[in-house]
DNA sequence: GGTTGATACCTTTTAGTTTGAGGTATGTCA
DNA sequence: TGACATACCTCAAACTAAAAGGTATCAACC
């Protein structure tokens, strides 16, 4: 309808974030990334293709991935995994997130100035 | 070379999320929330008040804060506070935040094991 | 008296990101 | 044959926070 949310509430960075993760794991391939977040989130996240497979262009081309292409019964894969230094920037990311968590929280929480009330 | 970023990872919305949060609690001006949302957080979060200002006439314009000026010492101050309906937007995005935070957790902690049952 | 810094408000421009809709092509099943 | 899932890809639109600039008052300092 008419609200077209085109950059969602606290998704910003999640889906290079999740990526990053899961291609540390194990390789995939795009549209599986695509599925997997689905599933593994309970359809909670749900990135579309259009937000996936840009992406791991740009990490490709940051060397955070390396790719490599396979046919699989006459389908086309492109098969994606985490790179040395994708673990790393995996690494500061998954603290960034932590840390924001965290600080979000303490608002949530109202523990700003040692005032233990209630919520 | 400095990297401008203007739109960082995993804020996004977060700024709406403190204020409606923090004006639920006490009726605070924009200047006063820059620094507070500094302190509280420890320096985790900092935002400006080129975010803060727009945000604060935004949400005021959709009626989830209230406000009320005010001369202190020859300064003017605009003093907002959240309002009934900005309290039902809270709840909702608190909600929001920590259902994606569980997911995203879900993920980050999700094991190389097999697969996790239907819930 | 003049300069600085903190307070307090505001706007404009810019960059980055997800979305949604669109496109191509193959294999499988009824 | 048609429909559907798979599997890849691209692009414009919409939204948001950052940065930098602007106005004005007051307190403190030399």
């Amino acid at each position: 309808m008419t609200r077209k949310r085109t950059n969602p509430d606290f998704l910003n960075g999640v889906p290079e974030l999740l990526i990053l993760q899961l291609l540390s794991r194990r390789s995939m391939y795009g549209y599986e990334i695509v599925q997997e977040i689905k599933q593994s989130t309970g359809q909670v996240l749900e990135f579309g293709e259009g937000c996936i497979y840009p992406l791991l262009h740009k990490l490709e081309s940051q060397k955070l991935l390396n790719s490599e292409s396979r046919v699989v019964s006459g389908r086309k894969r492109v098969i994606y995994r985490t790179s040395a230094a994708g673990k790393k920037r995996l690494a500061t990311s998954q603290e960034n997130w932590r840390r924001i968590v965290a600080a979000v929280g303490s608002v949530l929480e109202g523990a700003t100035h040692g005032r233990p009330e209630l919520a």
